[in-house]
RNA sequence: UGGGGAUUAGUAUAGCGGUAGUACGUCUGACUCUGGAUCAGAUAGCCGAGGUUCGAAUCCUCGAUCCCCAGCCA
């Protein structure tokens, strides 16, 4: 990975250079990414690593990978390890600081214990729905709970019971004692410690309380020594407790929390809860459906580490809300794979074309490019013979005005073999679809060059039909019809919103015999088509390929233009195809 | 009606009192053995109203709109 210069500058980065100047944290800079496991990762979540672990990186710094394990009721260990391997894919390395919020629960709890003492906190056993009730609204202050005034010594014996495991659940909780007026609602005697008789996936049934997120972020910050303390806006408001917290015990530092806005993706969501559910549901394959914004989705889709870091240098990083194109997360992705992808040749509906006048059992090989854009990368051949397949697309019998590739009478390029010009149609009795073409090769234009200077405009992409290779090829559109699908949905309903084709399987598709053997994960630039990416469902003699990105599609636009709809606002439809 | 944030082209983002820039998108054209890529050009913006100032996107005042907070979630 690139060890980039601070090319990109925000306000954070900002803040970080100014306390580097006047030396706030004694020239210091130690961030953090403390994810919960409690899910796979997302685009958003590559929006945060890219910051903290950028900004270390850039400033000689150190990034933790700390995991925020503070309730085991929704936390996996699958989780853990996902969430490490996209880490680790993207980039990014935490080096030995791999932490665990967990790691500090002894240390956690004696900090509240000495809350306690300093009168500081109190063991309140009011119900949820009185705790709820006491807590007053947006526009009346709260009440003090009954045992806000209970002894230091009594609430010392509570929570020493409560963590003894002598209660249920929701019988008592540990509460910070601020106050119960306060216009901010966070610093209404905030719950510091709740009782959860479950398993924990690291430190098993050794506790059965466990701290809140309030409690323990800001201290678990502390002893790692964290000077800037990213996070997304919506901990604005509960920045007030951070540092109340911060200052009531003997932490050993004091690390500043700073708030920017969280990535929205046009067509998709970013809610772990959402996406969970569209898991659970089977609205998708799995956490690393290509169709899905997490990491792992998009890497299966075919999304490179610097595609996606790329991205998240360009969006840059604001306080406003906002919600970024998903066209520049594509832009982003055709960038990186022009430059490196293999062009090769597929054709995804079949389209028989016989070539009357090349000999029957001949085959030649034709030489190809791999990559137009970098000449390193060589070059392959492509077997050409009598019977060939072209996608049906690139044939229309009555063509259209600006209409440039196969139709009776007009000759094409096949692309780096021959010029052919369609001579006959065979077509189904019953819909009168083509279901084969006849075709004239001029021999003299081997290599799609002819000696007359005679121009054609078309040049299609091709297979051998008796060379190549059958293929299945997934193609994506977006998960959801709405460009905000978040945006209108009371919560549950989103599901309504899903895009009902977003998914094609393509299973009669064939492509050139150097594709045998691919790997999962490589990328190629089928020609004229797209980036398409082996999937892991590859298998011995079964490829299977998704189409990462579509190739942009002037023609496609034109079409769209004709049939009177406007092809304005937003790419990634599946325009081609 | 409480508190905390935010507001610059379609989208994202710069601008930190001195001609409002960049990227993506969109549209033109050139070029091309990918209707790709590339190249050239165009498009379009300071939430509003007052004020301070020689000069305001930037400072002040008032207003508008949007987001977050009433989990023993994070």
């Amino acid at each position: 990975m690139t060890t980039n210069a601070p090319a990109s500058t925000d306000f954070v980065r900002e803040i970080v250079a100014q306390d580097l100047r006047t030396g706030k944290h004694g020239g210091r800079v130690a961030t953090r990414f403390p994810p919960e496991p409690n899910g796979y990762l997302h685009i958003g979540h590559a929006k945060s690593i890219c910051l903290n672990f950028g900004i270390a990186q850039e400033n000689g710094g150190v990034c933790h990978l700390r995991f925020d394990d503070t309730n085991p009721a929704r936390e996996e260990v699958e989780y853990v390890e996902s969430i490490q391997e996209d880490v680790r894919w993207l980039g990014f390395d935490w080096g030995a600081h791999l932490y665990y919020a967990s790691d500090y629960f002894e240390q956690l709890c004696q900090y509240a214990v000495q809350l306690i003492q300093d009168g500081k906190a109190y063991v309140c056993s009011l119900s949820p729905q009185e705790i709820r009730e006491y807590r007053g609204t947006l526009t009346e202050p709260g009440r003090d709970s009954p045992h806000r005034t209970r002894t230091v010594a009594e609430n010392l014996g509570l929570f020493q019971r409560m963590r003894a495991g002598e209660f249920p659940e929701g019988a008592h909780v540990l509460r910070a004692k601020i106050d119960m007026a306060s216009p901010n609602l966070n610093l209404r005697d905030p719950v510091l410690y709740r009782i959860l008789h479950a398993q924990h996936h690291r430190t098993g049934g050794v506790w059965c309380i466990y701290p809140t997120y309030d409690y323990a972020h800001p201290i678990s910050d502390a002893i790692e020594g964290i000077t800037h303390s990213i996070c997304t806006l919506e901990f604005e408001a509960h920045r007030p407790l951070y540092d109340w917290l911060l200052e009531q015990l003997p932490v050993p530092s004091h690390p500043q929390q700073i708030e920017f806005a969280r990535l929205n993706v046009s067509y998709t969501l970013m809610s772990k809860r959402k996406l969970l559910q569209l898991v659970e549901q089977k609205h998708v394959s799995g956490w690393d459906d290509p169709r899905m914004p997490t990491i792992s989705g998009l890497r299966r889709r075919g999304y490179s580490p610097e595609a996606l870091r790329d991205f998240c240098e360009r969006i840059g990083v604001a306080k406003r809300d906002n919600v970024v194109e998903f066209a520049l997360l594509e832009h982003c992705l055709r960038e990186d794979l022009n430059r490196r992808a293999a062009r090769v040749m597929a054709v995804l509906h079949p389209l028989r074309v016989i070539i009357d006048n090349y000999p029957e059992h001949q085959v030649e090989q034709v030489d190809s490019v791999n990559n137009p854009e970098d000449s390193s990368m060589g070059s392959h051949t492509i077997p050409f013979s009598r019977v060939l397949y072209i996608d049906r697309e690139d044939f229309q019998e009555d063509p259209p005005k600006g209409f440039f590739r196969l139709s009776p009478g007009r000759e094409v390029r096949l692309k780096d073999a021959f010029y052919v010009t369609c001579v006959g149609v065979v077509k189904d009795e019953q819909t009168g679809a083509p279901m084969e073409l006849h075709c004239t090769y001029d021999p003299e234009t081997r290599g799609g060059r002819s000696a007359d200077g005679r121009v054609v405009r078309g040049t299609l992409h091709w297979v051998s039909a008796a060379h190549s290779l059958p293929a299945e090829v997934r193609l994506y559109d977006h998960l959801f019809l709405s460009a905000d699908p978040g945006a209108d949905d009371g919560g549950a309903g989103f599901t309504q919103g899903l895009n009902p084709s977003s998914l094609e399987v393509l299973t009669q598709c064939r492509v050139e015999p150097s594709l045998a053997g691919a790997a999962p994960q490589n990328c190629y630039q089928f020609l004229r088509l797209g980036y398409f990416c082996v999937d892991p469902d590859t298998a011995g003699e079964r490829l299977v390929f998704n189409r990462a990105v579509s190739l942009r599609d002037t023609w496609a636009r034109v079409q769209k233009e004709q049939q009177g709809q406007p092809s304005k606002g937003q790419s990634g439809r599946a325009g081609r195809v």
